[in-house]
DNA sequence: ATCCAGGCCG
DNA sequence: CGGCCTGGAT
């Protein structure tokens, strides 16, 4: 197989169709889920950015200039509270002071230059930084999560488990696409959350079926 | 009563 | 590496 990745691709929008991923209403929207989703699920993601939302948390401006008990009782549901309550709080007091909140001029700035400076944050790792350049930058990047991880390992696909040369890997092997890579993220999180888990259900996977895998063992 | 989820920090 | 933490599934 000469495009493994593209064939995988194909293969997962035809099993589970465009994924519409990361439905949010504004870029600080994007930001905030991405710190709060770390390690948990959208689904308690969901109640805490609710909860931000009634408070008026969700912008720049008020949520870094919010007091950080109020934030603590609002994320609670995603866990970490604390630590994530003080991530976007400071996330947001920097984006405050270096961009006043306008965040289309803050993504402005060439993609490595952004990424370099996300990833001075605190609570912004590497997966996190470009989570948030791809969906809420508009930046061509491909972003690595466990679940990507996983999937190709059991495709023979993963060399080596390094963060950046697995993304460099996705995107030397790819159209030069953002569409795409957003797609294809969120398909392989699909496969990876329904079919490719710890324990895999590899009889009813997709990706078995069409013979691209290996399978168990 | 565990185990795990769209990681990150020190 | 350990610690951070809640909510849902097993």
């Amino acid at each position: 197989m000469e495009y493994p990745l593209i064939t995988l691709y194909e293969s997962l929008y035809k099993s589970f169709g465009p994924q519409h991923w990361w439905p949010a209403r504004t870029k600080f929207e994007i930001i905030a889920g991405a710190i709060l989703t770390q390690q948990t699920t959208w689904k308690n993601v969901e109640k805490a950015i609710e909860n931000l939302r009634k408070e008026h948390l969700l912008s720049v401006k008020n949520l870094g200039e919010a007091p950080l008990r109020k934030i603590e009782k609002l994320v609670r549901p995603v866990g970490y509270y604390r630590q994530k309550s003080k991530h976007l709080k400071g996330v947001s007091a920097y984006l405050l002071k270096h961009c006043r909140g306008d965040l289309n001029k803050f993504f402005r700035k060439e993609t490595k230059t952004l990424r370099k400076e996300l990833l001075m944050l605190r609570g912004i790792g590497k997966e996190t930084a470009d989570s948030i350049l791809l969906y809420a930058g508009e930046k061509r990047v491909f972003v690595i999560d466990a679940y990507t991880r996983r999937v190709l390992q059991r495709l023979n696909l993963l060399v080596e488990n390094d963060y950046d040369k697995i993304r460099r890997f996705f995107e030397k092997n790819l159209p030069k696409n953002i569409k795409i890579y957003r797609e294809f993220h969120a398909l392989l999180v699909k496969l990876g959350k329904e079919f490719c888990k710890r324990k895999p259900l590899c009889q009813s996977c997709p990706v078995l079926k069409e013979g691209l895998c290996p399978g168990k063992l």
